[in-house]
DNA sequence: GGTTGACCTTCCTGTGACTGGAACCCTTAT
DNA sequence: ATAAGGGTTCCAGTCACAGGAAGGTCAACC
């Protein structure tokens, strides 16, 4: 099976699924003309790390994760304590983009919106007064990525 | 003001404040040695982009609240529109990442954690079974970005 | 046999918003 | 004279790909 089916089966674009043979994650073997060829066991694997991805997990994670899928001797303890450390970052992201949310979502509430140049978001932005924390805060390095929308920004200490 | 005191009162790192400039978010001006010189107009507008970039806004979304900031005929409905916009990013990020905290909490709920390989996790990756849509539904290129924590990725159609 | 068109290959560049580091200059203190 | 602690530029790396160029391969059709 050629690239361009194998994506379609996996749900995944042929682009990424070359990136993940450069970076080591399949090993998908090679026809006489040099075409990628997909076993059925790469299918697996790419609808796998498909999923892990759409879970949010990092490549390395998924990287870690496919070797424990392969691993018949792998405790789940070892799954488990990856998911949960993913989880956690998830609910760190979730906290800081609430946090966004509500600062903002009062300030928009509070600005007329009209053709006057009065603006309580503007204010709030500039505003030189003491008080202000860093608007949102946020905690470190946390989650490492996945791509689509992305929102977050820590505040520098 | 040199750079690093720059960078203190505005609370952002010295190498930010250099890139800032080199995109043209910043002009300060330069002492004869080459230095830059900030002057009170710099670290407001640094101050401002800080807490622009911690409520989650891009880097062009910043410079286009910096002109509407610095545009003193400029319609409150402007800036309005542009926060309600990111806000829209914004939630649709958290309810990417809700599903994604959903799912994987269940599945992390379900393994027992111990040292047996049997993993519902892993089930599910790996599951070839049908009903199995996209793990976690996400929109398309949604929100920009900031540092720290990231956690998303969408699924691909 | 020639040509089209779809598919495949590799390689290079770009993305966002920085961060780290190298190599070097300027200033002040010892 | 030298050392420490600023400052400067420029280059590379991050993450997970996407876009595109240049070229090889394959099946079909005339």
């Amino acid at each position: 099976m050629n690239i361009n089916e194998a994506a379609a089966h996996a749900g995944l674009p042929a682009k990424t699924i070359r990136y993940y043979e450069e970076i080591g994650l399949i090993r998908p073997g090679r026809a006489a003309n040099g075409y990628r060829s997909f076993a059925e066991a790469d299918l697996h694997k790419l609808t796998f790390l498909g999923r892990a991805r759409s879970l949010g997990f990092s490549i390395e994670d998924c990287r870690a994760l496919l070797a424990l899928y392969e691993d018949r001797a792998r405790a789940s303890g070892d799954v488990k304590r990856l998911a949960e450390r993913h989880l956690a970052q998830i609910a760190a992201k979730i906290a800081e983009l609430r946090e966004m949310q509500a600062t903002l979502g009062h300030l928009v509430e509070a600005c007329a919106g009209d053709a006057r140049p009065d603006c309580p978001i503007l204010a709030r932005l500039s505003d030189s007064a003491e008080g202000q924390a860093t608007l949102s805060k946020a905690s470190s390095p946390v989650l490492p990525s996945t791509s689509s929308s992305r929102v977050t920004r820590s505040s520098r200490a």
